[in-house]
DNA sequence: GGTATTCTTAACACTATCTTTACATTTCAT
DNA sequence: ATGAAATGTAAAGATAGTGTTAAGAATACC
């Protein structure tokens, strides 16, 4: 049912490189090589892959350059491979972004195993307790919505639906994330109950529904909720 | 204003758990520590620390059962130290949940790193992955278009075309490799609706499209977008 | 068991987007 | 300068995506 992980490997050592895309496919993960920085970025950029693996020892470019270029529009774990051992350099890796640094020579399974761990640490985490904008207040511990102070009865889909946006406010969800997350992995990718759903909120929320002010459509990806007014940035 | 962060060492090795927290507390963290695996949880469940140093080496409950346990109620960055090199050590102790895997012996500027990673990946207070440069920025994990701060609303393709151009910024992405890209490998090489998005493109984002600050044509070969001139180190 | 609520499916109207066409404008070599 | 090639723009038809309504199925509640 889930497709399956894709890695980006950044390496030049084409030794090494298909020394380390064997492995991963033989863990079932799909693979793609760079051999370059530049190709690397371009890929980066065109696959969105679920995992970088990066050399840091590369012909065209700096490692760590492709590291901050990827670091400027992405948070996919990168996982730095390097055949240096001193610790300023770790240290500088990391900081730059890096999510490990691993050093040459290193066994296929601890490989597996800080990838298994990385993927673990790219999905998210939200800790919001009260969503408010407008005239709309949602306490999830409450688990109440409010309209202009009154309450606002919603099913329990409308529900959910709502704070899936609400906790993600200002994000947009694809429709197939909202129904995987509400009608679990294995839904078929019909989006008809989402929608009815979404009328049924709309017209309970907004004061038109047709020009919503709320929950916003991207048309082919999926909604957007109004960003959270009590959102406090780093 | 932002309270320090705490970590909990939990460590059976006076020497070692003093020196560690001295490191520690000249980093400007708050250190608890814990010289028995019991003792560790217990303290782990009172204070929620932001980050756990785990040695697997203890006297009274075997390191991984700690993790375990741990693990069963928190998902606190949990960094393991040991002096066990064996991959299959640290394949089992990375499977069972821990966030990373340090050998003895170890520098402190790497321990600090590895904890500043840690945290980056806890707290979800990842830098933003944001392409800015003058009034125009593109969050990509919203996926949002903001200039002057209002947001813009691009179509799909629209989208599609501008982030992967703000992925490679900077660089001259040929008209080719952008409709490869988009349109899939199978297309035609006529460029015209690519043409005709990039018209749509700059009458949203640029103030004269006629002589566009953000995309520029490089004719006879294809587009390449400003500079991100965003890229700030954590 | 009957009633009310909620969930799901289907049909259809409506809207936004995509693509094509036609033509204007710019660029560059001669 | 001039013309051919390349690029930009505007508009209209085709297509796909979205919103809405309503009716039947499933579930919860007395």
């Amino acid at each position: 049912m889930n497709a399956r992980l894709s890695i980006l490997v950044i390496e030049d050592d084409k030794a090494i490189c298909s020394f380390i895309t064997a492995a991963l496919n033989g863990n079932g993960y799909r693979t793609v090589a760079a051999f370059t920085g530049r190709e690397g970025l371009s890929l980066a950029a065109s696959l969105c892959p679920d995992v970088v693996l990066l050399d840091l020892g590369l012909p065209d470019v700096d490692g760590h350059e492709v590291l901050q270029k990827l670091r400027c529009w992405s948070r996919i774990p990168i996982i730095v491979i390097s055949a240096r051992t001193e610790e300023q350099e770790k240290v500088r890796t990391l900081d730059m972004g890096a999510d490990d640094y691993i050093t040459k020579p290193f066994g296929t399974a601890e490989l597996m195993a800080r990838i298994r761990t990385s993927l673990r640490h790219s999905s998210g985490n939200f800790p919001e307790t009260v969503y408010k904008t407008l005239n709309l207040e949602i306490h999830f511990d409450k688990r109440t919505v409010r309209l202009n102070g009154e309450l606002v009865h919603l099913t329990q889909i409308e529900y959910q639906l709502l704070t899936l946006l609400a906790k993600n406010s200002g994000r947009v969800l694809t429709y197939n994330f909202i129904m995987k997350n509400i009608w679990g992995p294995y839904t078929d990718n019909n989006n008809q109950i989402l929608r009815v759903n979404m009328a049924n909120i709309r017209r309970k929320i907004e004061q038109n529904p047709a020009q919503p002010q709320y929950v916003f459509t991207e048309v082919g990806i999926g909604y957007r909720m109004r960003e959270n007014d009590d959102f406090t940035p780093p």
